[in-house]
DNA sequence: AGTGCACGCAAGTACCTACTTGCTTGCAAG
DNA sequence: CTTGCAAGCAAGTAGGTACTTGCGTGCACT
């Protein structure tokens, strides 16, 4: 059974998929990039819509879970938001093409499993818990804090971030360079204007600025 | 000739394109929404894909260019930008359906039209114009001017306002909704927080700051 | 009254699609 | 050696697609 066929199918599947969406995804072109008889097709997976389902799901899946993860109590901000946000950044740019044809060709399976995952591995949510724990640890500004709608704000920032990941994955190509970051330093940039607009300080000033304070690190740690 | 077939087709043609894409969008359907016969699509624009080009460059058209748009000189930023802003967003979102597909199905066309347009007049120009005014005239925090890399920092600031109003348009409806700003104070939200990453302050402040300062505000008025 | 012109209607062409059927071939375990 | 299973191959089915052709019909202008 060579090494697997139903592997080579979906791979296939999704770099079809990808150059031509749904429908322009013939079972015959799948076949032919697979390198495997079109009848193969259905006697694996019984119809085509079956195979790109599977195949949207697997990228799906590799897309929303971001590793490795943001941790749980943030020590260097700058640094960990970075990574994580290159991270997140390069796993959308690597599947741009069929996200493009599946937001729009499949919006309604596409929309069931954008939400079908665990959410609190998924990327969005991961980045609200390092806010939030941004906030119970004394990163955030007080500026921010003594804001009536400071819970809105935040949100706001969040999705300003991952808005400019997502952005810049999919639409860099589209516009002018001059409007854009040099690819290497974006995601730096972003989690820099992201942490100045929440008024985090760099480490050094924060253990200052904590030590002069009433608050300590530990004292809202657990719940 | 009714009053303008071609007009009833070409809107009949955005709604098919918005609810199935090109391939589905079949001219059958189309014909039966316009309340025409499928032939007169035919003796009217040739192909079909010369009238999905009609329609897709009037949507892409009536998206690019932001009206009214922001001033030269500004003089309320928080309030002109959140109005901008609102409607930068509600344009994008009256034709996300549509954008979705088209951004897949009609990559090639879509990336020629939306590079395709006078771009002085485009919205993220059009932003870029309006934050180069924001540092000529002083409005933009000295922490920001200081920094070494501080064009790259605006770029960046950019890119995440116009991509949080991207994001918010095309994929509110595809995620929790807790992780949204609510929609009617989202717009405000981002461009305060867009405004406090820059370091700009209120109106009040800035007279102040300037008054202080060496600067005046005409004498960076020409070039 | 008469002359175009734009549209409706019915039918048809050529092509591509997902999916099926029946049979052959290779290969691996008993 | 034999049995069974997974894949290849060739041909076909039923249906949908863009697009064409030929003809009838109503309406606007002169």
């Amino acid at each position: 059974m060579s090494i697997d066929v139903r592997e080579k199918i979906i791979t296939a599947a999704m770099t079809a998929y990808a150059e031509s969406g749904f429908q322009g995804a013939t079972t015959r072109r799948v076949a032919e990039i697979a390198g495997v008889n079109e009848v193969t097709i259905f006697r694996n997976f019984g119809s085509k819509a079956a195979l790109m389902d599977e195949a949207l799901f697997r990228v799906v899946a590799a897309l929303k879970i971001v590793e490795p993860p943001l941790p749980t109590t943030p020590a260097d901000p700058a640094e960990e938001l970075t990574r994580w946000c290159q991270q997140f950044r390069s796993q959308i740019r690597g599947s741009r093409a069929l996200l493009r044809k599946a937001m729009g060709a499949a919006e309604e399976r596409f929309h069931e499993m954008m939400n079908g995952f665990e959410p609190a591995r998924c990327a969005d949510r991961v980045l609200h818990e390092y806010v939030q724990a941004l906030v119970r640890d004394g990163w955030v500004g007080a500026a921010i804090l003594a804001e009536p709608d400071r819970d809105e704000l935040i949100t706001a920032s969040q999705t300003m971030l991952i808005g400019a990941l997502w952005g810049d994955a999919m639409a860099r190509e589209h516009n002018d360079e001059s409007l854009w970051v040099p690819e290497t330093r974006a995601a730096h940039r972003y989690v820099q204007m992201f942490l100045r607009a929440l008024g985090v300080a760099e480490p050094a000033h924060r253990e200052a600025a904590l030590a002069a304070g009433a608050l300590s690190t530990h004292t809202t740690s657990h719940t």
